[in-house]
DNA sequence: AATTATAATTGGAATAGTTCTTGATATCGA
DNA sequence: TCGATATCAAGAACTATTCCAATTATAATT
């Protein structure tokens, strides 16, 4: 266990508590590599990158800081078919674009005023809580 | 987890080759349950229904069929989240809408004429290969 | 400030879905 | 029919993630 004394973050500022989470030490380096690193990391990645900073983490933490972001709405955890969940700080709606070539994750937002359901044949009374688009491609040289 | 499409007559004629895949009777038999099953079951789904008409299968064989199946686009693969993934035979470009009080998942189609560019910021040259629309909510009563 | 209660962290073990490996079996082409 | 190739079965192995128990940190209370 590492000592929680706050030291003064590098470039970014980490309030003590965030929609009412405590950002605890690990929490804290858990969401600056994300601000920092905006690729869209595994845990794994996190954990490896969060590992300069506080060597005695461990996984399991970085899992725990990251599910307890998510549930707290400050981050998103996005999925690709199997493959380890990815963490992104980006909170609004947006979907992503895999590039098959180059592995690179884009962010892809919506055009403004369009809604689901101007585009899907909703269930009737469907209310929708949440919304996950995964595009799979290339990028064509222009 | 219940179906939401309607249901399919028992016996379903497939043919030797489907797409360049010699259909062996495991993928027939995996094939047929989807088509029968239509409520996206997963590979373990699939494997206890498929015994009944061959019980020596094993659950390595069914994951092969969908695999090859998947492969030569006769079957689509879907992924909630980091749920076992499910099978659908539907191959008309669809998302899904994830009913989260009955886990009911319901195929949701585009609206007619309705395109993916009209509606999101794609990357310059995105070429897509690949949609996953997932959707996730409650059914209200009307 | 000391004490108790609560929450977070750690490290390792456990889990679950899926893939891999190996040897057996079936099918295809000549 | 024979040999080459593809498929299958069974179980072991793998991997991302979760769980658990013990420890430590923080918060609340006195």
């Amino acid at each position: 266990m590492v000592s929680n004394t706050p030291e003064i973050p590098a470039e970014i500022e980490i309030p003590e508590e965030i929609s009412g989470l405590r950002m605890t030490r690990q929490r804290q380096e858990v969401y600056r590599t994300l601000m920092q690193q905006r690729n869209h990391p595994t845990a794994n990645d996190v954990f490896m990158r969060v590992k300069d900073r506080l060597p005695n983490i461990s996984l399991a933490t970085v899992y725990n800081c990251l599910e307890a972001l998510v549930q707290h709405g400050i981050i998103r955890q996005v999925n690709f078919e199997r493959e380890s969940s990815r963490y992104c700080p980006n909170l609004s709606e947006h979907g992503h674009f895999h590039d098959a070539v180059t592995g690179v994750i884009h962010d892809v937002d919506f055009k403004p005023g369009v809604s689901l359901a101007d585009v899907l044949n909703l269930p009737p009374g469907a209310v929708i809580d949440d919304v996950e688009i995964t595009l799979r491609g290339k990028l064509a040289a222009l």
